[in-house]
RNA sequence: GGUCCCAUAGCUCAGCUGGAUAGAGCGCACGCCUCCGAAGCGUGAGGUCACAGGUUCGAAUCCUGUUGGGACCGCCA
């Protein structure tokens, strides 16, 4: 239930009803008309162009038809007052009754007030972080698993059917690259002395895996041919890789639903299978590629490949699917990939990607709409870059230097929490400041603090009252007389309160769970705001001592708050904190 | 050369997929604890929404171009 549809459905019904009495032409177009939050709330509650937009398909003027409007708008119970403004503009003032319902309904829901159905069940694929199993997850993991999470969890409660999943790259030569590496750790864990050249990953965190290759082999493989133990290693380092990334992961607090191997798409012919479907529709072709324009590569010649038609559906040029000398490259796995997603019955498929792989977003949803012949749209949701600072000082990672932040060390040094949070203060197209001293500041100035900070006062209130012998249960709360709410400060959150459902929907909509993360720090301060009247007013105190049905009416409010602000937060996996010492 | 992203207050950023006088935090100036948690609140100053055109009742928002910053650009993944 939203209030803004409920009011839209009852302008809708008086424009069906002017319709009727022949007060408006017949067949107007009402897609656009909108109910919504003014930007001043001293225009009222809520505020609708319909005259506006009808105005000229009607062909009369915005303020007549408004003026009719709202004369009837005014007849609905559940408005107070409705004014005509600036070019048509009706602004409608709600009944108190009305807020005081919401709280009831936020109470009574619990964490499931702002459930919405627009995603009607439909079956969404969330395909993110897909770090290659080569090392541990660093930071820009971590944006991507935390926006990528969320995205997820927004669309669940949104009413879709999500399904949360994990490629993993481990079909291609950085595979080879790493199986050498631990072979490395292994000789060493046999005595010897080694060298990390070609390319090998010299990272600390293969010495435990080298360790445990040879607890596992002893000294069988020293000294023998790469042909004899590649294939084994392979296995054995990407096992180890996916187990520790498994773990970066569950320490963030990020499950995923399906892992799917790069490497089962080999020797299966699924992968023929793909760009089978794609020759079908004559889509794949022998053909050499212009060089690329500007810093063309010193080695660059002409080579005759096998390509795939991307720009038949969209991209700007065609895209090599087998190299020369007749391997697949990295694109002809992942076309397979999405063919298999496809092949699950999904409607929407997302993937949220790192800023690098920008240049990439074309080839696959051209690869998406071919194979589905354009009735599955691919999303792609880039996250820019996160740029660390630490003592103020910009932080330059480097995987050569060895000091690449991981996921782990911000989670150990931030917690998972604090680092969700922060992750989710700016929307994903835009690139994000991490400053280790700022994100564990514990002020206004720290978003997470000051969310958890009101639902932490919620609370301690909710303690004091029952220390004082008030019964401040659901129940009790959801049966208050609420007639007394009726100051702007406690209208005011209400309010807020009643367009979460609302904003629920809009970051499903747009794929913008950071709207979530902006929505409680505004709930939060109209929350910290009304706690702080009751300074200079001891009537606006959520306690008020002696008054029992009082004390249950305010602090039904301030329950109703901390309970937003926990489904909130649980859509982006933080959880709420009861105290704050 | 091309593709994608970004440009809003001194700083860091929101801005509801076209609405009214463009908002918050920090910083700056002043004020608020005998009182439910001051890790908080209030008041004030601060803007040519990068620039130039266009679309329409209406543009920070959509379109075109320009400038500046970032990412990427066959045989890596």
């Amino acid at each position: 239930m939203n209030l803004f549809t409920d009011i839209r459905a009852l302008v809708l019904d008086s424009l069906a009803a002017m319709t009727d009495a022949g007060a408006l032409p017949a067949g107007l177009d009402t897609a656009n008309v909108a109910v919504e939050p003014p930007r001043d709330a001293a225009h009222g509650d809520m505020a609708t162009n319909a005259a506006m937009v009808l105005a000229k398909p009607a062909g009369m003027k915005p303020r007549d038809i408004a003026a009719v409007l709202a004369a009837r708008l005014e007849g609905d119970a559940r408005i107070a007052r409705v004014d005509v403004a600036g070019p048509g503009f009706i602004n409608m003032t709600l009944a108190d009754g009305v807020w005081h319902a919401v709280l009831r309904r936020v109470i009574e829901a619990g964490t499931d007030f702002g459930r919405s159905t627009i995603g009607e069940g439909s079956r969404v694929n969330v395909e993110f972080v897909s770090a290659n199993p080569t090392g541990p997850l660093h930071v820009g993991h971590t944006r991507g698993a935390v926006f990528g999470d969320a995205l997820a969890s927004v669309l669940d409660f949104a009413g879709y059917e999500v399904t949360r999943e994990y490629y993993i790259n481990d079909g291609g030569a950085q595979v080879d690259v790493l199986a050498r590496s631990v072979y490395l750790r292994y000789l060493e864990a046999n005595g010897q002395d080694v060298a990390f050249e070609d390319g090998t990953y010299p990272g600390d965190y293969l010495i435990p895996v080298g360790q445990a290759l040879a607890a596992q082999y002893g000294d069988a493989l020293v000294g023998k041919p790469e042909a004899e133990w590649l294939d084994d290693l392979r296995d054995f380092a990407t096992d180890a890789m996916m187990h520790m990334i498994r773990d970066d992961l569950a320490a963030l607090g990020v499950e995923m639903d399906v892992f799917f191997s790069e490497k089962s798409l080999y020797g299966t012919g699924r992968i023929e299978a793909a760009i089978e479907s794609l020759r079908e529709k004559d889509l794949i072709y022998r053909g050499v590629l212009e060089p690329p324009k500007g810093k063309r590569p010193e080695d660059w010649e002409p080579r005759e490949q096998t390509l795939f038609r991307s720009t038949a559906h969209g991209d700007d040029v065609d895209r090599p699917i087998m190299k020369s000398d007749g391997a697949w490259t990295y694109f002809a796995p992942d076309i397979a990939y999405h063919h298999d997603k496809l092949s699950r019955g999904f409607d929407l498929l997302i993937d949220v990607l790192g800023a690098d792989h920008g240049g990439y977003v074309k080839r696959l949803k051209a690869a998406v709409s071919a194979l589905s012949g354009g009735r599955v749209p691919l999303e792609v949701k880039l996250c820019q870059l996160v740029k660390l600072w630490r003592n103020g000082e910009p932080f330059k990672m480097s995987k050569r230097a060895g000091n690449f932040v991981t996921l782990r060390d911000v989670v150990d040094q931030v917690g998972p929490d604090v680092t969700r949070f922060h992750m989710l203060t700016r929307k994903n197209d835009a690139a994000l400041d991490f400053d280790f001293a700022k994100v564990l500041e514990q002020s206004r100035e720290n978003p997470v603090f000051y969310v958890q900070y009101a639902h932490a006062r919620v609370c301690s209130v909710m303690r004091k009252a029952r220390e004082a012998g008030v019964d401040v249960d659901d129940a009790a709360l959801a049966a208050a007389d609420m007639s007394g709410l009726g100051h702007s400060a406690e209208l005011a959150l209400a309010r807020k309160l009643a367009e979460w459902p609302r904003l629920v929907e809009v970051a499903a909509r747009t794929g913008e769970p950071h709207r979530v993360a902006f929505y409680l720090y505004d709930l939060a301060g109209d929350f910290h705001s009304l706690w702080n009247l009751g300074h200079d007013e001891p009537a606006l105190r959520l306690l008020q001592e002696g008054d029992t049905a009082t004390s249950q009416a305010k602090i039904a409010l301030a329950r109703a708050t901390a309970v937003v602000i926990s489904a909130g937060l649980g859509i982006l996996g933080v959880k709420p904190a009861e105290e704050m010492r």
